[in-house]
DNA sequence: GGTTTGATGACAGTCGCTGACATCGCCTAG
DNA sequence: CTAGGCGATGTCAGCGACTGTCATCAAACC
């Protein structure tokens, strides 16, 4: 009888999907998730700061989406870096489209996760205002401009994720922008 | 001795933005917010819904702009419906900027609190997206354009806070949409 | 093989939050 | 003027999220 079973962490986190799904969020305990995970709630809690964040920990897309502004050729406008940013997150994306779909009917359904998906969001914004100063880009130009970007990424993930057909997210992340430059045009 | 003081919720309000700038939100109880407001634990939970709602109940600000983007001229382009919506909430917070920067120091220190922030200017734009739909705007249009403009919003309203003289918030809105245009453009 | 290290378990305790029921003051019908 | 209705508050018990503390165990290292 071993004591550690590998990837407790992973273990938790599917645990936690699943039961969220089943029962919904409210109606799980901290410590129901634990014991399908074959731990402690205690233990739950070394591994993620509340029980929200089990199912936003990672934090690999705003790496992701960093990296690729930050790489961006210098020459490109702040919005052009963005655009690419959004593309390396539309990619990574479509690769996971069922697992994207499940976890999204789960926080759509709860108020709790809508509210910490939102600040995820706000906090990947922050992140690439950061590195759009990196880049030489004042304020508020860069802190507009992201938030902007995050903006068109969830107006495309929106309509993406609650497409019954397979769409491809990249490419409407792109007619988001597109529209986005006709709407605020003069 | 009468049981009932008037006005049982701004004392409560009250009793908490104090307390939260003065030992900080995590470091008060509702028990203790309670008790300045010479009432009971259980009564604030009956005026708001958790500990954190007490800094943001209300909801005139939302009103106020959904209000001001429906009476836009049917003439005008959804942004500068939006734009209307955001002079109106500039006008307002620009009469309580002392209220609005004691509340915003409260919120930027904790992050239980900048969540539920954002939350609400989720919900606001959420609801500014209705209005424009309401007003014939089709989707993703109606959605993306009300992002921009909490996000226009977002940018002007902290650099007002957080300015040292008295700044011109409807002005520093009409500035940040004239950004956001220039930023766009392709 | 003994020791160190890191992950886990066990347990007590605080606090946010809720349901159920009693109480109190005001308002109105009679 | 009084009896009762009604809304706001108090009281109490209880659940669940989350934390600090210490013991325990498996694996890695010497």
């Amino acid at each position: 009888m071993v004591r550690w079973e590998p990837n407790a962490r992973e273990r938790l986190a599917q645990a936690a999907l699943e039961l969220f799904g089943e029962r919904g969020f409210d109606s799980t305990t901290v410590a129901e998730i634990a014991e399908r995970a074959g731990l402690t709630e205690r233990t739950f809690f070394r591994h993620f700061a509340d029980k929200r964040e089990v199912l936003f920990a990672g934090g690999e897309l705003q790496e992701l989406i960093v990296r690729a502004v930050a790489e961006a050729p210098a020459s490109a406008a702040p919005i052009d870096a963005v655009a690419a940013g959004l593309d390396a997150a539309g990619a990574m994306l479509q690769e996971r489209r069922e697992f994207a779909r499940k976890r999204q009917a789960v926080i759509v359904a709860n108020p709790e996760l809508r509210e910490r998906e939102v600040m995820k969001l706000a906090s990947i914004a922050a992140a690439i205002a950061a590195t759009l100063r990196e880049r030489g880009v004042a304020e508020p130009a860069a802190g507009l401009t992201a938030e902007v970007a995050i903006a068109v990424f969830r107006s495309a993930f929106e309509r993406w994720v609650y497409e019954t057909s397979e769409g491809d997210l990249p490419a409407l992340i792109r007619d988001s922008l597109g529209e986005l430059r006709a709407l605020v045009a003069s």
